[in-house]
DNA sequence: TTGTAAGCGTTATCAG
DNA sequence: CTGATAACGCTTACAA
């Protein structure tokens, strides 16, 4: 058994409530004692228990993030992003992945009582969002990529709409009329958005959209692969393809490449999210530009305020987002990678 | 004030050890009294609190994994087999990065003293390792490609020597003669025993190896960009180059393209652990494969073991790797990319 | 089959 | 300044 506040007590000759109010600084106590408890807890190395703690205080001073899955790197830098701001605040992070169904996520918030004073969910499925609206949930809830519209929380999202129709757009500028989409699932908020925004630069620019010119991916690099091989075989084929995420644009790249075709000669790619990889890929990928990490430093700014004072009304921060432009898109002038160099085009 | 389990007590007119049992199907209930209780606990939508719950029962059903940091594709499949394995055996997952000082390491422990019943540290910096042995834990930890020599816990490491050799054998079976190493930070354990394997494997081949053909980088893309760069600018300049993981050969392989070279014609790269991401940049990746999401479950198998039954003696397991040859190391009769059609070369 | 009550390790209130 | 002692919410002997 470990050692415990008693046993300090004990030993430095004082009551537990002495030893407590010198480890948490609370309530005066003489120098004297101070010294002496400090000095005894040092030599039995003692650790308060954090469950005690959390039980009589009634917080834990942890955070729960639950992800639909932890894949690739976009995943990574939100969790980085949340890992080094909570950290900072001295919470912990407890992460837990692998929701698709409403049962699944229910079931983890539900694992999670008791467990976090917040939770963060990112909930890009708008089902899932829907369903989300009578959640029982007593504890402060931040979203993540959700649907704005649809809920009663606290919402961070993408300006998935506004960059889409800047990388749309900036290919429309380089000439290109014949345009590929390469989507994400129908039911993923950010994919909608995104679809959006390429179908209203085309519009607006007077573009006919060839049906056959949109295929669905699943963010994946072998969906944005599978994707592209489709895009390349339809008979009048694209000369640029906007791909709804680096994942799928990567994906896109070697398939172009397994067709024979050169990026960006024959075929400009373009991508969404600006993944660390993104400036390494080859050619280097144009994309927008997203703070993810951001994404998820500010998700707990925003759930530490709300644990703080009591929620007055319901806040939706967007995250602005910007093109940048590399070698992928066919635009001259561009700079070699590996620097800090890129060229950014324009913010939305 | 969230609801107890003496809402449900009283609401069900029975004592809460009765709730407690029904709850956990511990101890005998009455049917009728079970129905009752399982009855008003959903209409109260009623959740355990599992702080109280760890208290009382000692255990917090959590594993903690500390990393140095999460960043690129490796750690995040790590903490994806982390994550899975301990999801399926009820287990919760602390996550707590960027500690690079001893100090951080042991603050971050002691935080997670009675918060987790058990640790994973992944630990490649050998000079951590080293003091870690002096460490008063009185909980379960497992090292993750830690120096096994070093430390008095159970381990897992991948088999870095054998796939480094392996790799590098296959190169000079390609007739290459001049082959540099990118190396990763001598203080990390996974980076000095690649550089082993590579010296060995040169070594028994015959192979004197120039001095200026071993450059050092920090297992990023930007690093071995750079470390990519020197390479290239030396006199009588490599014709293949082994780089000690995936993100810095991808960095060499964009180093490459902006000094005009050609992969693999003008020079063959391959690299370590087979990320994801690997099989789809340009040209495919020729690599080690590690089962990195696997070194994540074993470590949690592992440790709900020694959860369990009282450790006899320290474990150490070694994963084996295996060459995955694609096209950047310029073997001829590689398969296209896509697909799991990958040709494998040979054990370690 | 059920209830009572003693922990689990802290914090915090209230007397002294 | 310090010490008893009652929470915190739950599990688990031990009694009944």
């Amino acid at each position: 058994m470990a050692i415990t506040i008693r046993d300090v007590a004990r030993k430095a000759g004082v009551s537990v409530a002495t030893v407590s109010r010198v480890l948490n600084n609370s309530g005066p106590v003489a120098e004297e004692t101070r010294l002496r408890i400090a000095e005894v807890a040092r030599e039995l190395s003692y650790t308060p228990n954090s469950t005690a703690r959390s039980l009589s205080m009634q917080r834990t001073s942890a955070i729960g993030v639950l992800l639909p899955e932890i894949y690739g790197e976009f995943f990574s830098e939100v969790i980085r992003g949340v890992d080094q701001a909570a950290r900072r605040k001295g919470y912990h992070v407890l992460v837990s992945s692998s929701h698709s169904s409403q049962e699944e996520i229910e079931a983890a918030l539900r694992a999670m009582r008791g467990r976090v004073d917040g939770l963060i969910l990112l909930a890009a499925d708008v089902e899932i969002t829907r369903l989300l609206v009578n959640l029982p949930s007593d504890i402060p809830l931040v979203l993540l990529n959700a649907d704005p519209h649809d809920s009663p929380y606290d919402t961070l999202i993408i300006d998935n709409y506004g960059g889409a129709r800047a990388v749309v757009e900036h290919l429309l500028g380089l000439g290109h009329r014949r345009i590929g989409l390469i989507r994400g699932a129908e039911r993923n908020h950010d994919a909608r958005e995104r679809t959006r925004g390429y179908v209203d630069a085309m519009r607006e620019a007077g573009m006919v959209i060839d049906p056959s010119h949109i295929v669905t991916g699943d963010f994946t690099e072998s969906g944005g692969h599978r994707a592209a091989r489709e895009l390349l075989a339809v008979s009048e084929r694209p000369t640029a393809v906007f791909a709804s995420n680096d994942s799928m644009a990567i994906g896109a790249l070697s398939a172009a490449e397994d067709a024979g075709l050169e990026v960006p000669e024959d075929l400009a790619v373009v991508g969404f999210d600006d993944v660390p990889i993104a400036q390494y890929v080859s050619p280097p990928l144009t994309t927008v530009r997203v703070a993810i990490a951001e994404l998820g430093s500010r998700a707990v700014s925003r759930l530490l305020t709300s644990l703080q004072v009591e929620q007055t009304a319901v806040v939706r921060e967007v995250l602005r987002t910007e093109v940048v432009v590399r070698r992928s898109c066919g635009a001259s002038n561009v700079p070699q990678h590996g620097g800090r160099t890129d060229e950014v085009v324009e913010g939305s």
